[in-house]
DNA sequence: CCACCAAGTGCGGATTCCGTTGCAATCTCG
DNA sequence: CGAGATTGCAACGGAATCCGCACTTGGTGG
């Protein structure tokens, strides 16, 4: 939600987002034990972690287990400012993933989709008509082998 | 965890995933309501959808928030099968996404890295060394733009 | 027909959550 | 300096939640 946070993130609210990134569920108390804070400690510092937009617990599936048949990355070739056209892809219901790379391709875009035909709107008439993209390539997804969130955890 | 689950899964579930994936935290009495379930039913599904590897409830964050300064998506040609090789990859631990496609890339990987030092050792040392890799193309990421766990919430 | 299994409900008791209060350390300026 | 503001944490009590268990209910198959 918010930008205006370069803190650097303490020791101790990394622990914290450590555990919640083993169990997004655990209890405030078992949080408190084990970095060694008070549970209202706890509690205030994830409020504010998920306030600040540093983190959010929320849950995560394998989107084909739940009737998204096809997904694919999109690489994005551009001309001009890439931050708008990010913005216009972030968007779209469609596509849960923005970013700006340096590379061969400008910007990576990450759809879900119920269909193949579903999957070919999206490209042919929501991406590939927006204002600055020259051209798009797909890359079918055949198979999800992994997808962690315990950076951190290392 | 699992693979034995060719279960369509039904809507009540479908909705109790969506509940979570808007705040991993909502209790289950509140989803019970949202989807017209006991508490005590709202925590066996859960349990079972979790036990089952279908959805996890955890912490996301931007990397970058934490520590990480360096990601990339890195794209992949290579010969022979591809499922070893995503094996392999998907057993690094600074390599959070695997994911096998039908496209210019054989296989997309994205990479969580410390430093540039650290992103070139994991590239250079430990993926195009691996056996099939033939060559890899590095897309280092700009500006996360979007992150969505939404899916279902149409 | 009945045993069996899966899934749901109802119900305490233990635990957790949550708002509030109080305290100590740190900041802030005049 | 030093009074006031701010921040972060501990403590606490009432409300809400979680959790395990026993008890229905609705298929399913022998």
């Amino acid at each position: 939600m918010s930008k205006p946070k370069p803190t650097p993130l303490d020791d101790v609210s990394k622990a914290i987002i450590a555990e919640l990134q083993e169990d997004g569920r655990r209890s405030y108390a078992a949080i408190g034990k084990a970095v060694g804070l008070s549970e209202a400690a706890v509690r205030q510092r994830v409020q504010r972690l998920v306030d600040s937009g540093v983190m959010q617990v929320v849950a995560v599936t394998d989107p084909t287990e739940i009737g998204f048949a096809r997904q694919a990355m999109i690489g994005i070739h551009a001309t001009g400012e890439l931050e708008p056209i990010a913005d216009a892809l972030a968007e779209l219901t469609e596509v849960d993933y923005v970013v700006i790379t340096a590379g061969s391709f400008d910007l990576l875009a990450e759809v879900v989709a119920e269909s193949d035909d579903h999957l070919l709107e999206i490209i042919s008439r929501r991406i590939r008509t927006l204002p600055g993209v020259m051209s798009t390539e797909t890359l079918l997804y055949l198979k999800l082998r992994k997808q962690t969130y315990a950076w951190g955890v290392r």
